[in-house]
DNA sequence: ACTTAGTTTATAATCATTCTAAAACACAAA
DNA sequence: TTTGTGTTTTAGAATGATTATAAACTAAGT
């Protein structure tokens, strides 16, 4: 992703490109694959790839503004690691999650199929659906 | 469940029927549908319905040692709540997770069929399949 | 350049959970 | 039934993740 799509994307949703953004953004966004992290592992990966610092409420100032943009998703996953997951993949998906590593790996939507579901309980709709499947070695 | 089977239940886990499990145990174990609870919800209802008073660290050793025991289940996901829920249903089953009221209710193993899952990555086994229907209003 | 509102930052505060060490207890042996 | 020993409970401290605060900084329009 080039940077001046970064920038639009930032702009796009009335968020100012400052320097820390876009950084993080050019690291989360410029990539083939999808990408799972944790505030944590994003600090420490940001602080090896890049020559600026960045104080951690900016790492987690940031991670909330691009997820309320609709940039990033929060993994519903509770592991080893107390601590919250995100995706930058914002599609429908689902995931394994490696209870070794604590790692985890998309699934595509399509690659799950239901022959049946149950009926939301009365009064509810069904507002998504999130399959995980634990992986051991 | 009657308070002989709850001592056998403890015994039988390895665990010295004290004062304070035997009253959680009671609590917990002594109903008829399935009951899900985070260590604060629970602290909080054992302070009303008993004349007993637990440390905190009492409720979250207990709860530890019945999951250990295999006589909870903890519930791996990740709501509005940062907090840990436990369910006193052991057995496979799926869940509903209300995103309106944080609440969790139970779906039978078999009212959920696939009829396409994803083979687990190489050198890995699954290990199992947890399905997360959030609900809406 | 100047202004203003939005951002970043270091630090403090908070929340959930675990640790610690001392007091209380369960249980079995005498 | 007392005593000894290993368990358990407890209050409070410690930890880890996250959020709040308030001052310094910066983007973007005038």
């Amino acid at each position: 992703m080039k940077k001046t799509n970064i920038l639009k994307k930032l702009r796009s949703s009335g968020l100012r490109p400052t320097k820390q953004r876009v950084e993080i953004a050019k690291f989360l966004f410029d990539r083939e694959k999808t990408f799972h992290f944790t505030v944590e592992s994003l600090n420490k990966l940001l602080t090896k790839k890049t020559t600026n610092k960045f104080a951690l409420a900016t790492i987690y100032n940031t991670v909330h503004a691009f997820k309320t943009a609709g940039h990033l998703s929060e993994v519903d996953v509770r592991g080893k690691k107390k601590t919250t997951y995100f995706d930058t993949n914002v599609k429908n998906h689902h995931h394994f999650y490696d209870t070794e590593t604590s790692e985890l790996i998309d699934i595509n939507e399509d690659e799950v199929v239901f022959e049946k579901i149950p009926k939301a309980p009365n009064g509810k709709k069904i507002k998504n659906l999130e399959v995980f499947i634990n992986l051991k070695n």
